[in-house]
DNA sequence: GAGAAATTAGATCGATTGTTCTAGAAGGGT
DNA sequence: ACCCTTCTAGAACAATCGATCTAATTTCTC
């Protein structure tokens, strides 16, 4: 009845690691298992079918990141203090589970019914705090323009897009990186 | 000798189209074939391969990106009201190629190294042109960071990301959106 | 230590994949 | 009429896919 937690998150781990890199169509159940040195019913044995492993690494990692960003979002504070820490946490979470959260928006449309509304749930969970808080910034008069959800868009497409080209083995620092991206998303390129 | 363009490009719009819905790997050379009631070896016939019928795809849409971006960025005229050009008119042809273009980042990782070589080759041009003319810019004293590079990425993310939510179908024009795009680019979320 | 449950490997399933082969139909040039 | 290239369809190929089945082994419980 029970199962062995370890022994599934290796399992999990590997399936990250490949799905990551051949996407979720790309990567086969024989992969993952050769990859761990296991047969394909072990993997079977944790996991119903491909679906629910994949939507098991969407719970192992991206599936907490709304609730960690709520409790910033709703947090004491002065409002543009409080949304700097917001997206500060937002790219270290990104960061810490590159691989997921990668794997989280690339194979969206590969997906069952069931996984697709799960992904888009999350997604709509994030787009929602971030326009909440516009909105909040908005009534302080902080805020330059009035279509908060294309704003909301245009700020998760550089902390999304980050994932793509940030390399962890590259020469420049985490810290320096996040000062620059926040700095392009509250104040743009210009002086 | 000479192959049938009409039936050659017909073969082309729908193998964009299915690729941009399901992806490289999830669209089957019979869904191809299928989708426009021909055989499967037709589409052989016009195409040597999966991987060429892509890098075909790519030739007809994408290849043609950076040329068309250099000749705004190489002209005459104030060199933000330049870059403002440039925006826009990058802009419009994401729009106009949604399809290849989403198809042109998404599968990246899935193809063979020849495929990944041109895809990235394409990629960094468009970034060097943009850093190029941040290095103008800043030498007019008008960009707000030193990191170029960074900020080419940013600005490259909202275009990109861009073509992950806009709907044709939806209730904003596209002038209201890019406008509000370029914005974001030019002066961030702040007032 | 017996028995039940959890875990494992390996063979096997039908379906689908990219690709090739064979061969016939259509088309244009002479 | 003829031939030669272009185009087309359909069967067939080996490989691989997700998934299942059977059966053996390990581990836990009493």
């Amino acid at each position: 009845m029970t199962k062995n937690r370890y022994r599934r998150d290796e399992l999990l781990e590997i399936a990250i690691d490949l799905f990551a890199e051949k996407g979720y169509v790309g990567t086969s159940i024989r992969d993952i298992a050769k990859a761990i040195d296991r047969s394909v019913s072990n993997v079977y044995h944790y996991f119903e079918n491909k679906e629910e492993l994949w939507l098991a690494i969407l719970e192992y990692s991206v599936q907490g990141l709304p609730e960690k960003l709520r409790t910033v979002a709703h947090s004491e504070g002065e409002p543009l203090e409080r949304f700097r820490k917001l997206l500060k946490l937002h790219l270290e979470e990104s960061t810490k589970h590159q691989r997921e959260t990668k794997i989280f928006f690339i194979d969206e449309e590969r997906l069952s019914p069931k996984g697709k509304t799960i992904n888009k749930r999350i997604q709509k969970e994030i787009l929602d705090i971030y326009v909440e808080q516009f909105r909040l910034l908005q009534s302080h008069n902080l805020v330059r323009t009035k279509n908060l959800k294309i704003l909301a868009f245009n700020v998760l497409a550089t902390i999304n897009w980050f994932l793509r080209w940030y390399d962890p083995h590259g020469d420049m620092s985490k810290e320096e990186i996040y000062d620059e991206i926040i700095g392009f998303v509250l104040h743009g390129m210009c002086k």
